[in-house]
DNA sequence: CCCCTTTGGTTAGCCTGCTAACTATTATTT
DNA sequence: AAATAATAGTTAGCAGGCTAACCAAAGGGG
């Protein structure tokens, strides 16, 4: 194997590591961007996932495609209800359940955040290949797959100890 | 859960949404694992690096090496003296710096961490081939440095509005 | 029909990243 | 030598993940 590059050698250690590091600034990359909008980190993303999942969705289906817990997403779009980019209606159909929508200013701050965001994208994957990011998101899904096995298998262990 | 083709088309915006809950979970497999230590993430993590760059480190060297902010450190530090895993000496030579060392108790902590990240890991990377997992750490290592060339960009920009 | 479980959402509060603003020591400039 | 700048560390407080504990609506036996 390759011993000049460090890369195998502290992968066990630091690659977790990295992925939080290069998380965080690409994040970084798009949140200065969204600034102005008066928009952060948490808020600009649920924008996007409500809007991928378009209007009308559920908190609980947000929460899902956001991979975050509902009380995460609650702060969340309480914020962006005070900025009055979303509002929240009661689902008849079903009392527990509220359903989001934009406001027209929810609408317009959507439409410059999507700009932004493709521009800094594409700045951020700039001289990768797609086959080069391909195989990242599935090796980040067979991580996630083992990750998940691995803490059920903790979980289950606890129970029967 | 119907995910046949996201990877190519949905790269743009989740990539980033993916790495992060990757790293959450993946942290979370191990903070599970460790928690009869009375560790959390970020004590493990702190304990691992001092390790590995062997004590007598200073704080500076130490931030570094986690890729995060000087504040961040300093409270998982002094929670991680407060039970008497490490101490922090003032550097004699230059009096604003503080050494890391571990206490006896510390080095014990370390080894049953060491034990069980070993086999944590393990399980993570299971199913993963060198090359998937090196190639990974390449491809973090681009997407870092163009969110890093983009940031200071726009700081740039900023600054010269 | 009533009771009990399940489910969507909320609140409270922990953990750990961050920036801003501070102190104290060291280095540099004049 | 004195004034100034830079550096190591700290404190305070925000942002956004999380769990635990709760409420109210919906469903499912008996």
């Amino acid at each position: 194997m390759d011993k000049q590059i460090p890369f195998y050698e502290t992968l066990n250690l630091t690659l977790i590591g990295n992925m939080g590091r290069v998380h965080r600034l690409c994040r970084e990359a798009v949140t200065h961007a969204v600034e102005p909008l008066g928009l952060t980190q948490s808020r600009w993303t649920t924008l996007m996932h409500i809007n991928m999942l378009s209007e009308g969705v559920t908190q609980l289906e947000i929460a899902h495609s956001l991979a975050i817990e509902m009380p995460s997403l609650t702060r969340t779009l309480k914020q962006l209800e005070e900025q009055s980019l979303i509002i929240r209606c009661v689902d008849e159909q079903d009392k527990r359940s509220k359903k989001i929508y934009f406001t027209e200013q929810g609408r317009q701050v959507l439409s410059s955040l999507e700009e932004e965001i493709n521009e800094i994208t594409q700045q951020i994957y700039s001289g990768l290949s797609h086959q080069q990011l391909d195989a990242m998101a599935h090796t980040l899904i067979n991580l996630e797959q083992n990750a998940q096995a691995c803490i059920k298998q903790q979980i289950h262990r606890k129970a029967t100890k």
